[in-house]
Parts: C-alpha cells; structure tokens; sequence
DNA sequence: GTTTAAATTAAACAAATGTTTAACTTCGCA
DNA sequence: TGCGAAGTTAAACATTTGTTTAATTTAAAC
C-alpha cells in the first residue's frame, strides 16, 4: 500500500467528491485544483496524469473495503441473524462509501478507460464467498430452504440501495424526507429492515 | 410529440448508443456526427446544442415508456400471477432501453444539467401506482401481507436488473455466460424468475 | 425556369482541456 | 551556512471542445 502525504489526500478526497458530483469526464484537473487549493501541476507531479489520479483513488478506497466482515463468521449466532448482520453491514458500507460506489458506477458503465478492478473484484467475491457460507449454514440446519441462487442476492441487497441513491430526489419526495439526517436515518433503519425482511423470506418460505 | 426526420432520428440513435458508451461528458459533437455520417453543424441546426440534444433524447425515448402497463389491470388473474406478470414486464422493458437508462443512472448522479424528468417521474410515479393496485388487490384477497413497503419493490427490481448490468463483465465471468445471449437468456429467465420468488416470498410470507 | 426556403458544408471561433516547462521557493541535512 | 532534493508556481503548449459563420447545394413551389 502506497503512503499518501497530507497534500495527496486532499487532493484524492477532493477529486473523489467532483469525480462523484460531476463525473470523471465532467471533471477537469483545474476544478480539482482549486478546490483543493493546490497548483494544477500539483495532480501531474504527485500522480502523473488525472486517469492516474482516479487509479490512484480507486485502489485507496478500496483497499480497506475487505476482510472487516470475516468476524461474523466465528460469531455464535443463527444463520438468520447472520443474514441480518451482514445485510445491515452491506448497506452501511455502501452508505459510507458512495461516493467511491457512485464514480465505480460510472467507469463500469463506460468503455472509455481502462482501470483495474481486481481490487473491487476481489472485494466482491470475497462477499460472495461468506454469503455462500452463511447460506450453507442455514440449509444444513434445515432453516434455510434449499436451491438458492446465492449469486443474486448482492444484487439485490446492493441494486436497492443503489437505486435509491440515484434517484435520490425522487425518493425523497416520495417518502416525504425532509432533510440529509432523515434520509440517512430512513435507509439505516427502514431500507435495511425491508432488504432482511426481503431476503429472508426467500431463503426462509420459497420454494 | 415532436416529429422528428430520418436524419435527426440517426443522430438521436447514435447519440443514445455514445452517450451509454462513453457517457454524456465523455461524448464530442464530432463523434456523433461522425458516427451518424453528417456535419457536425447538423447537431446545432436540429437540435439547438448538445445538451439539448441530450434533453430531445431523453423525451423521445421516455415517451413512450409509460402506459403500455394498463392492460395488466384489467386481466382476470390472480394477484400473484399479476406480480410476476409486472415483475417480468418490468425487467423486459429496462432490459430493451438498457441504454437510457445507463445514460439516466449517469446523468440523474450528476449536479452538471439540469434536465427536465416530468416523464420519468411520471412513468416511476404511473408503474407505482399499478403495483399498489395490485398488492391491495392481494391484501384484501388475504394472501399478501399487511404492511408492505410498496415504494422499495421497484428498487429491488430494477435495482437487481442495473446492478448486474453495471457490472455485466464481472457477472458474465461469475455466472458463467460466454455470449451475449447466453446474458440476454439468463435475464429474462434466471433473474427474473429469482425477483419474482423473492417478491412473492416477501409479499406472501413475510411477517 | 425562377424563386425561396431548407439542408449541408468547410472553415473559423473562442474557450477549455490535460500536460509540460522552467524558474523559483522551501526545507532537511551535512 | 550552504547544498541538493522536493515542493510549488505561473506561464506556455498543443489539442479538443461546443458553437457559429458564411457560402453552397438541394428541393420544392410557383
């Protein structure tokens, strides 16, 4: 892991920020600059060019987005808590790393640039992998029904949250949230109870 | 509705195509032009510019979105065949203008433009509608549950949908797809019959 | 065939883009 | 104190950007 001074955080942080309101395209190495308060030569200097500078930023974002979940694993809880540990952990990540979700959204989407995902890769598998795991602990228990297509159920859990998130103005008129605290609140409590809800009723009663 | 030439409906074509492609800012007037074989001159003239450009797409193509869902209402079936029915119309349909969609996702997460979403809203706020329909409908049949968060049922299922799409390289490596029909297939099969399950499961079971 | 409007073109325009240059400053260390 | 590397700067660079211009062609109406 490369170490970042002072001056290269403020830049990253301020790049994620635009890249994420405004696209990377939309974003251009002086609209960074001046609001990280640096020198436009400062980005080509420290990162080499501004495809660099989102690499740069992708690979720390993500790099300490695993692993923090293996805990569950030992934990003595039923397969059915565990689902609802790891859905409530998967929302609040996402949460707290949209932005980083929003601009990975956009360079997935586009063919434009070619960066290197095998960090977020790996970070998805090894969700999948504990997922699978919990899953099989729950059938074996006889709790959880049998035939589960575990690869979908991320999709779900993740594909809720980000939707919402795009279509944020939309949600918040229509589930009358009035302000930043509220929407924070509604997808904490209400959407990560529907998504359980919503998950374990498929592994639990269908058939 | 504005009727628009033959060439004016290519340029739109390709624009669509480009600006999923390579997103909105990320596009040149001279590559569309380019990709529609006409001057770059053309855009403005018919157009006005490139942004109206975007907003004349986004019209022409959400137009006609809406009200294909009505006749769902109607049909003397049961609710729960009426959920798959919608689910799978659902699915279908942000799976044909996956390209829109693509270009909303991105411009909807963007503050640059400011571009007009009645239509959109209009056909979210319209396919609602239909669903809570049908879920009363249930409700009051006794086979759905009560208190059903009807407005987080679209994010799942489009959620799913774009989810998947978005990252579509690291599903088609996952699920094992080796075609684009092998992707189109499991789509229309696969996903959607696990978000039908899932709903199902949700709206039957649930407690 | 002449007229008139629409369509089409290449060229020009200014502004913005990512990147580099070369000069200057800062700061740790000998 | 002075040396040298790292940090920082304004300016310049060549492209690319969206849009407009003014000239030319096309096509339809009279």
């Amino acid at each position: 892991m490369i170490e970042f001074n002072e001056k290269q955080i403020e830049i990253l942080q301020v790049a994620e920020q635009l890249f994420a309101d405004e696209g990377f395209d939309g974003t251009s190495v002086r609209d960074i600059a001046k609001n990280a308060q640096v020198n436009v030569a400062m980005i080509s200097y420290y990162f080499g060019s501004k495809e660099k500078l989102l690499e740069a930023l992708v690979v720390y974002r993500i790099s300490d987005m695993g692993l923090q979940l293996e805990h569950l694993f030992q934990e003595s809880i039923s397969p059915i808590e565990k689902i609802d540990k790891i859905i409530a952990f998967y929302i609040q990540r996402i949460n707290s790393n949209r932005c980083m979700y929003q601009i990975l959204h956009y360079e997935l989407s586009t063919k434009k640039r070619e960066i290197n995902y095998e960090a977020f890769t790996a970070v998805k598998n090894n969700n999948l992998k504990l997922l699978q795991s919990i899953i099989k602990e729950g059938q074996d228990q006889g709790v959880f029904q049998p035939n589960i297509n575990v690869a979908l159920l991320p999709p779900i859990i993740i594909g809720s949250f980000i939707h919402i998130h795009m279509n944020k103005s939309y949600y918040l008129d229509l589930l009358n949230l009035k302000s930043e605290a509220d929407y924070e609140q509604y997808i904490t409590n209400d959407l990560t109870s529907h998504v359980q809800k919503t998950i374990k009723a498929l592994l639990v009663y269908a058939n």
